[in-house]
DNA sequence: CACATCCCATGATTTGAATCATAGTTTCAA
DNA sequence: TTGAAACTATGATTCAAATCATGGGATGTG
């Protein structure tokens, strides 16, 4: 799974002192399953970790199509791409599960960057990554056919979620064929059709929404063959 | 024009002694037009400032196909998105004019970072403006239909590297058709398509490979306007 | 200066994936 | 428990853009 463990970084970079003042601060808030934590447009007055729970964080396009960037879990923060300017919030991230987040007011956020050159450093480093990734899945997302992009929507299910515990090929979490078709930049007819041709190669199983990765290798094995990918022959 | 200077940061965010030290400890290079700089793949040795020149930073899918990400010119850095980690370059550089630019040691860049809280704090906020930025374009290309990638293509080529001085119409350095469609997503015949239709609207002027934009307003208002992009409607 | 290589341009054809249409199934709240 | 809303599923049709084909023009280099 991706580091994107900013808890961790504050834990070991910042001084004693700034991580019990953090623990003074911080306002722990559950939500829901099925609700909006923050929303596209607000001003941005926190950065966000998820304590425990899934969310999902996208962008809308128009009030039909969503686009998803990426899912986030359990020590991973919301809300750092807002950071600098007088910018608001540039996505929205909705709770799957019921969630438990902190919300690390941001003017005391910037002060613990200044405050621990260290943890500024790593979290810089953090950015650099973040970057590197979000530019990796633009290139897949731009470049690859239907087939490829929804393995890829399986793929990210699996990383962000990981496996059940007593089912290693079962998703521990299965995203809705809408939502595998907003991370795959492509409407949920099409996904469901993918799916289905999928479940006939004997590479997942579905059952009802449940998703089953029966071969991961051979999941794997269709994002890195291009062959097909007919609409990236840009020559 | 984006905010990219980091030879401004530097000099306004680190102390007097680092800069003198840089200027000793960086080294100079000329680079001819259509030659690399710097190599998808290659270790990562140098974070690189463009000092004059104009440079495009692509990625490599195929043999024959490339997506370029952005454009560097003046004042402006290369390899930020290799930082931390032991990652190769992800991009490639290629001066499209002669070129010369300063490259930093890795490992005296990272000493800076680390010796001047207040430039790498400055410098993280850059990184989180470049993740926003690297968003939104993914989020554009993605979602938009040809004439709108095309429309952004041109958007992106005039705010790079800006206007003609004797001619305010006229794009001061018009890439080529082919790097108009690896900007864009598409084929360069699409590319040339659309570009023809555009000029049949008045909104552009072709004079061999030169690009004049007559209505800058209506270049923006194609980008804007969505209702077009049938792509896009995932329900 | 010639010859090759790259770039620009346009028409005809194909095709992957979106759209339209229709219907069964789960899920959850009133 | 029932009815509505949301999700899953599949077939038929349409369409935007890629691919194929072909030629002209510019550029540059031995």
């Amino acid at each position: 799974m991706k580091f994107n463990q900013v808890d961790q970084l504050i834990k070991d970079f910042c001084s004693e002192d700034w991580v019990l003042l953090l623990n003074e601060r911080v306002t722990e808030v559950n939500y829901k399953a099925k609700s909006i934590i923050v929303s596209e447009g607000d001003p941005i007055e926190h950065i966000t970790l998820v304590k425990q729970g899934k969310v999902k964080i996208y962008c809308s396009y128009d009030e039909s199509t969503e686009r998803i960037y990426r899912f986030a879990t359990n020590g991973q923060v919301i809300g750092h791409r807002g950071l600098g300017g007088n910018h608001t919030l540039p996505i929205t991230a909705y709770a799957l599960t019921d969630t438990t987040v902190a919300h690390i007011p941001l003017s005391l956020f910037n002060s613990l960057l200044k405050a621990n050159a260290l943890f500024c450093y790593h979290f810089m480093l953090f950015l650099a990554e973040e970057l590197r990734e979000s530019e990796k899945h633009m290139k897949e997302l731009v470049n690859m056919n239907l087939r490829q992009r929804v393995a890829i929507a399986l793929k990210m299910n699996a990383d962000a979620f990981g496996f059940d515990k007593e089912d290693d090929k079962k998703l521990a979490y299965t995203i809705s064929r809408k939502d595998i078709s907003h991370l795959a930049a492509t409407t949920y007819e099409s996904v469901i059709r993918t799916l289905s041709d999928f479940q006939k190669e004997k590479l997942i199983a579905l059952v009802n929404k449940e998703i089953r990765i029966l071969d991961f290798h051979q999941l794997l094995a269709i994002i890195e063959n291009n062959t097909h990918s007919l609409a990236a022959m840009a020559k």
